[in-house]
RNA sequence: UGGGGCGUGGCGAAGUGGUCUAACGCACCGGAUUUUGAUUCCGGCAUUCGAAGGUUCAAAUCCUUCCGCCCCAGCCA
C-alpha cells in the first residue's frame, strides 16, 4: 500500500527544530525493550515513533534491550522483540544491550560513590518504605546516608564480590529525601540479585536500576533524543542528575560529548476491547486462556501477524494514531481501517464458502462442467486471472439463504432468483429439510442465457452469490476471530479472565474453497468475496490440511443493519 | 491534602492572538456507481475548543480561578 506521508506531532517539531537551530547535527534515536514479554501494538507505537522519525529525519535508531533485571528476562523474549522489530520493517543502526554497559555502570558507580553522591545503604526494604515518606509527607535520611566514601566503595566492592546475600545491602544515589519528588528521594541503583543473566550469565551478583542504567546507556550510544511515555516524566529529574554527576568519556557520546540526551515524553495509547499489560498477557497465554503468544486474537506483534495483519497496516495505524501528550483510547474500527485498506489492495480474490449448503442445479446435465476465467482483482488487472469450475452442484453459504426472506435480503429465498458471481442466474424451486426443518439441500435451475452478466430479456438481477463447485472444492478448516472482549476496557475490570468473549474463536471445520488457494504460496493474503480477509494459518497450515485465518471482515452494512 | 502531566465533535488529531461559524482520519448518516450489500465517488456531521471570569479592536490560542482525568510512595521497567 502506498506509504503514508510522515505524521505531524509535538516530537517532530521539537526534533526538526534542533537540526534546524543547529543544537544537533544529526538525531538519534533508540527503542529500549525491555526483553521480558512479547511486543504489542503499544510497542509499535514506539518503535514507529522512533524508527520513523529517525528514517524521517535522516537520522539512526538503535534496537537496545534494557535488560537489567534477569529474573524477568529471557533469551526468547528478546528473539522474538527483535524479529518483530525487523518484521515491521525497521533497521536498526546497532543491536544493543544494556547488559553490555555492566562494567561501565560500574565504574560510574564507583564515581558517584567517591564523589560522595551514593552510599551503600543496609535498610531492608520495609525499612526503605518507611524512611521513604509519602505522596505528602516527606521522607528521611537513612542512618547510612553519611558514610565514608571509602567505606562505601569498600562495601560496594564487597556486594560485587558476592560477599552479602540478597537485600542486604543497596547502592543509593544520594539526592534529597526531602524531594517532593519521589524518584529523586536517594533512590536505589545497585541491588544484590544472584541471578543468572541470560546474556552477562553469572558474571554479576549486583545488577544496576533502570534510571541509572537508561540515561546512561543513551548517552554511550550517543543518543539525541530519548523518547519515553508519560509514566516516566518525574525519572527525566533523576535522568538528568545521573548524566549531570558522571563523567562521560568525550568519545563515548557521539556528538563532542558537549549533549546530553534530552528525554522527551509521549502518551500511551490503548486499543478499545484489548488488554495489552504485560502482566495480563502473561496470565492469558500460561492460564491457557488464548493459544499462545501468537495467538491471532492477541494484539502481540505475532498475534497480529499470525492474524494476517502487514506490516504497512500496522505502520500506518500507528501513523494515523498520532502522537501526542495524553493518553488515548483507540477505536478498534482504526485498526480494522488500516488492514482492509491494505488487503482490499493487494489481496487476490477467491470465493470461499464457510458454512456450505449445497445446493443442485436440476436442469444442469449431470457430469458435466464448465471453467469461467475470472480476474483476481475487480480493479487491478496486473494481478490476472484465474479458472474457477463450475458444475451440477455447488456449495452456497448458508446466510445466502433465507426461508422467509425479508423484501430486502436480496440473496436466495424459495421462489427467488440471483446471479452466482461469474457464472449463472439461478432460481430456488425446491428446498430440502431435514425431519427438524433444517435447510439442507436446495434445487434450483439455471438460465443459460445469463452467462457473463447478461440477461435475456433485460430483467436485473440484485442479488449476487458466491459459490465453490462441489466436485472440485477444496475442504478447509477456517477460523473466525472476533473481538477477545467485549468489554471496552477489560483492563480496567477486576476479572478481566472472566470478560473473555466466548465467541471470540470460531471454527469452521467444513468450509469449502475454490481449488486455486492450493497454487497460492503460504503467504498469500485473500479476499474471500463477500466475506472478508484471510491468510494460511503459519502454525497448523500445511500440505494435507487447509487452514486458514480470517484477518478482519469486509464492511458488512447488511450485518449491521440486521443487528 | 506533595509533585508531575493532560483536557478541541462518538474516538483519534491539526491548530501556539486575526484567513477558526476550527483541517484531517476513523465512526456515523444520506445519495451515486457497482456481476463483492465490498471498493470507489459525492454530500452531511463542533457558531465551538473542560468551566467561569479577565486582557485585547480581535482568543481554542495570553492571564486568573475553578472542575475533571492520568502518573509517582518496586531492592520492576
Amino acid at each position: 500500500m502506498s506509504k503514508a506521508p510522515y505524521p505531524n506531532h509535538f516530537i517532530r517539531a521539537m526534533t526538526s527544530n534542533d537540526l534546524k537551530n543547529g543544537k544537533h547535527d544529526y538525531i538519534y534515536t533508540r527503542f529500549p525493550p525491555e526483553p521480558n514479554g512479547y511486543l504489542h501494538l503499544g510497542h509499535a507505537k514506539s518503535i514507529c515513533l522512533n524508527f520513523g522519525l529517525a528514517e524521517h529525519l535522516g537520522g539512526k535508531c538503535n534496537l537496545r534491550f534494557d535488560d537489567t533485571n534477569p529474573e524477568k528476562e529471557s533469551l526468547e523474549y528478546m528473539e522474538a522483540i527483535r524479529d518483530s522489530v525487523a518484521w515491521l520493517g525497521f533497521e536498526w543502526e546497532k543491536l544493543c544491550y544494556a547488559s553490555d554497559y555492566y562494567d561501565h555502570l560500574y565504574g560510574f558507580a564507583l564515581e558517584l560513590i567517591d564523589k560522595g553522591l551514593a552510599y551503600v545503604d543496609n535498610l531492608n526494604a520495609e525499612q526503605m518504605r518507611e524512611y521513604r515518606g509519602t505522596l505528602t509527607e516527606v521522607g528521611k535520611d537513612s542512618p547510612n546516608r553519611d558514610r565514608a566514601p571509602a567505606e562505601n566503595r569498600d562495601l560496594f566492592e564487597r556486594m560485587r564480590a558476592g560477599e552479602f546475600g540478597e537485600g542486604a545491602y543497596t547502592l543509593r544515589a544520594k539526592i534529597d529525601m526531602g524531594s517532593p519528588n519521589i524518584s529523586m528521594r536517594d533512590p536505589i541503583i545497585y541491588r544484590i540479585r544472584f541471578a543468572h543473566h541470560y546474556r552477562a550469565g553469572d558474571k554479576w551478583c549486583i545488577y544496576p536500576m533502570y534510571d541509572f542504567t537508561h540515561c546512561i546507556s543513551d548517552a554511550l550510544e550517543g543518543i539525541t533524543h530519548s523518547l519515553c511515555t508519560l509514566e516516566f516524566q518525574d525519572n527525566r529529574a533523576l535522568y538528568d542528575w545521573f548524566l549531570a554527576n558522571i563523567t562521560l568519556e568525550e568519545n563515548l557520546i557521539g556528538e563532542k560529548g558537549k549533549l546530553m540526551p534530552r528525554q522527551i515524553e509521549f502518551g500511551r495509547s490503548n486499543l478499545e476491547y484489548t488488554v495489552a499489560s504485560k502482566r495480563k498477557l502473561i496470565q492469558l497465554v500460561t492460564q491457557g486462556h488464548v493459544n499462545g503468544w501468537d495467538d491471532p486474537r492477541l494484539t502481540t506483534l505475532v498475534g497480529l501477524r499470525r492474524r494476517g495483519y502487514t506490516p504497512a497496516s500496522i505502520r500506518n495505524f500507528c501513523a494515523e494514531i498520532g502522537v501526542t501528550k495524553k493518553d488515548s483510547t483507540i477505536d478498534m474500527a482504526v485498526l480494522e481501517n488500516a488492514i482492509r485498506q491494505d488487503l482490499e489492495a493487494s489481496a487476490t480474490r477467491v470465493f470461499g464458502v464457510l458454512k456450505p449448503l449445497k445446493l443442485v442445479i436440476t436442469n444442469y446435465a449431470e457430469g458435466e462442467s464448465e471453467t469461467f476465467t475470472v480476474k483476481n482483482h475487480p480493479k487491478d488487472e496486473t494481478m490476472g486471472t484465474r479458472e474457477i469450475p463450475f458444475g451440477r452442484e455447488i456449495y452456497i453459504d448458508q446466510d445466502d439463504f433465507m426461508l422467509e426472506p425479508p423484501a430486502d435480503f436480496f440473496r436466495l429465498g424459495p421462489g427467488r432468483e440471483v446471479r452466482l458471481r461469474y457464472g449463472y442466474a439461478i432460481t430456488c424451486n425446491e428446498v430440502i429439510q431435514d425431519q427438524h426443518g433444517n435447510v439442507v439441500e436446495l434445487h434450483c435451475t439455471y438460465d443459460p442465457l445469463t452467462a457473463k452478466g447478461k440477461t435475456s430479456d433485460g430483467r436485473k438481477i440484485k442479488g449476487i452469490i458466491h459459490w465453490v463447485s462441489a466436485a472440485h472444492a477444496v475442504d478447509a478448516q477456517v477460523r473466525v476471530y472476533d473481538r477477545l472482549y467485549n468489554e471496552p476496557n477489560p483492563g480496567a475490570a477486576e476479572d478481566f479472565i472472566s470478560l473473555i468473549n466466548p465467541e471470540s474463536l470460531q471454527t469452521f471445520d467444513n468450509a469449502k474453497l475454490e481449488p486455486s488457494v492450493l497454487d497460492a504460496s503460504t503467504d498469500d493474503r485473500f479476499q474471500f468475496e463477500r466475506v472478508g480477509y484471510f491468510c494460511f494459518d503459519s502454525v497448523d497450515h500445511c500440505e494435507n490440511k487447509v487452514v486458514m485465518n480470517r484477518t478482519v471482515s469486509l464492511r458488512d452494512t447488511w450485518a449491521k443493519r440486521t443487528v
